[in-house]
This record gives C-alpha cells, sequence and structure tokens, in this order.
DNA sequence: AGTTAATTATAGGCTACCCTAACATTGTTA
DNA sequence: TAACAATGTTAGGGTAGCCTATAATTAACT
C-alpha cells in the first residue's frame, strides 16, 4: 500500500503529464508545493516501487502500473470532488477539500455537508429520491425513466403536478 | 492548528469520557490501535497546549478548550458518516471512512460515492429535491413543507400522482 | 503486608517526509 | 563557445508519530 504522500505525488504527477505530455521536477514541486529536492527524494522511491521511471536530468513518466494507480486516485478525487459541487460547494473549495476530507475541512464545505444531512433528516416526508438512489444503486436504472416511457409529455404533466402540490 | 493525529487523540478522548466518565492511556491505545507509549507522548503534548490536563499515573481530562474542540472534531466525524450512511454505505464501514476520507477508502464507500455521483448526474430530469435542496440552503425550509399546508391529506395526494407518473 | 499482575512512564531508536545549502547538469543567449 | 540562468541532485538535518524494552507506579489478591 502506498501512503497518502505517494499517492499524492502519483496523482500529480498524472494530472501534469496528462496537460503539459511530460513532466518535470520543478512541476510536480509546485503542484504539491514542496521543494524540489523532496520531489526528488518520493520519485526515487516510486521508481524502486515500479509506480515511475525516474532518470536524473530527464523528467518522470509513470508505468502501467503506476497509471493505474493513478487513474484510480484521480477517479477518486473527481468523485469527492463532484459530491461536494452537488452539496453547493464552491468548485475551487470543493477541488482543494477532496484531497483533505474530515480533517482540515473549509468552513464552507463542513456547513454545507451538515445542511445535506439535515436537508434530509429534517425532510417532512421520506424523501422519494432516495428510494429511487436505492432502486439506482441495485438496478443502474433510475425508477421514474421506466414509468416514464408508457406516456409523452411527462415534462408537461409533471408541471401540472407541481402546481397541484 | 492541531495535527490530524493530534486531532484523533482529543476526539478519542471525548469518546471515551463521555462513555465511561474518565479517560486513562490504556482506553485511547486500544481506541487509536497504538502502544500506551504513543499515547503518553501525544498526552503530554496536547497538556502543554492546554487541551487536556494529564497528570502521571492518574488519567485525563479535557479543558474546556479541549472540549470545546474535540466536540468540533466529533460532529464533523457524525455528520461525514450520516452522510455516507445517506449513500448507503454500512454503518460500520461509514463510521471507519468518516475518518478517513480520500484515501484508504473502502471499496464500498466508493462505489457508494460514486453510484451517488452518477445517480444525479444521470438523472432523466433535473433532479427536484436538489433545487429543494438549494432552498433548503437559503432558507431552512423544506419547501414542500410550505405548499403542502395549503392543503390536507398531501400524503394520500401523492400517492395519487405517484401512480399517474 | 508481601507478592504478583496490570498499568503507566521513560529511554532510545526508526521511518516518512520535509527542509536548506552546496554542488552538478542542462538550457540560453551574447 | 563562454557565461549566466534555470533546473535538478546530494548531503545533512529536523520533526512527528510510532515502536520496543525497561523501569516505575498502582491495583489486586493471599
Amino acid at each position: 500500500m502506498l501512503s497518502r504522500k505517494a499517492e499524492d505525488y502519483l496523482e500529480a504527477i498524472l494530472n501534469i503529464t496528462e496537460k503539459k505530455g511530460y513532466t518535470r521536477v520543478k512541476d510536480v514541486a509546485i503542484a504539491l508545493s514542496v521543494k524540489p529536492s523532496s520531489v526528488v527524494e518520493m520519485l526515487k522511491k516510486l521508481n524502486d516501487m515500479a509506480y515511475v521511471v525516474y532518470r536524473k536530468y530527464d523528467g518522470v513518466t509513470l508505468t502501467p502500473k503506476g497509471r493505474e494507480l493513478g487513474s484510480v486516485i484521480k477517479d477518486r478525487h473527481d468523485t469527492l470532488k463532484a459530491l461536494l459541487e452537488i452539496i453547493q460547494v464552491p468548485a475551487k473549495i470543493a477541488d482543494k477539500d477532496a484531497c483533505i476530507m474530515e480533517h482540515e475541512l473549509e468552513t464552507k464545505t463542513v456547513e454545507q455537508l451538515k445542511n445535506f444531512v439535515r436537508f434530509v433528516q429534517s425532510a417532512p416526508d421520506y424523501p422519494q429520491w432516495l428510494d429511487h438512489f436505492k432502486t439506482f444503486c441495485e438496478t443502474g436504472e433510475h425508477p421514474c425513466k421506466v414509468d416514464k416511457r408508457k406516456n409523452i409529455g411527462s415534462s408537461e404533466q409533471e408541471l401540472k403536478i407541481e402546481k397541484l402540490l
């Protein structure tokens, strides 16, 4: 298992490589707000563990193994960020906090997480979409989608129904 | 600012104190899966920073300052746990992962986070409850609650409407 | 009270990660 | 191509947090 930090380095290398086509020590140092010497130290470790190929004075490239793990981490990050954005955390904070979750979160993030939880817990009726979500987890399908196919102009109908409530 | 670890210690002390009325070195060691010597080391630091009162061979108590910060952390933890449970992560995993978020998450947790994000992003129509959530953030009120007061027997009505869709 | 068991404390050591300062290499440009 | 600038590397050092082994204290039992 790689440490958190090692994963951060891997993720950074992946991001930089995707954006510029190659990665140098300096780029990683800037991305992670550390000194170049720290980067070199970690690159040696990642090289020994076969996550990257690191040759002196010649930048870094990811091995297939490294690319694979990097993708998993990036995906995790993107998912967390998306979740935070869904609950109205500003994009910039969401991106930052996706890395940190639990400790040292922005006030705004914590506030929105709380809001979301209270929103669900204090709902006057059991929220229907939660059932929809459960169904979605089991079937991969949105239940309303299935029902709607039976009708045409369902969006108009929905508007009417909304007014009824 | 306290480190993650220091916060973990503080939270553990708060939990143990709430449950047993007092806290000994051994309890903390078990709670955090570390050796007693590590606990003593950290208690000295927390004592110096005035988060706890630590006297040799005589357990630990939280200062008001420590109790306050501990509560904030515990609240954060509870919120994250609740969020994970809302998205159908089993309680036990939710509790564990509330501490960890982002790194070293359980497969199940990541899966459910992904499900939730996909659930929202792939919805056939823009999900209404998201608007409700936005309103909730601004007003602290559930919009449907307000509308419903105008009618009686709204839950019956809802049932009918559901059948219509 | 005396002996043993449990708990707590100290000393010393280890690893991960970061730093600064000095040195090496590569790139750029007159 | 020589000189300077930018970048990369190494050496040496620091802190946080963990450990083991050993010593001190407290608790429990006969």
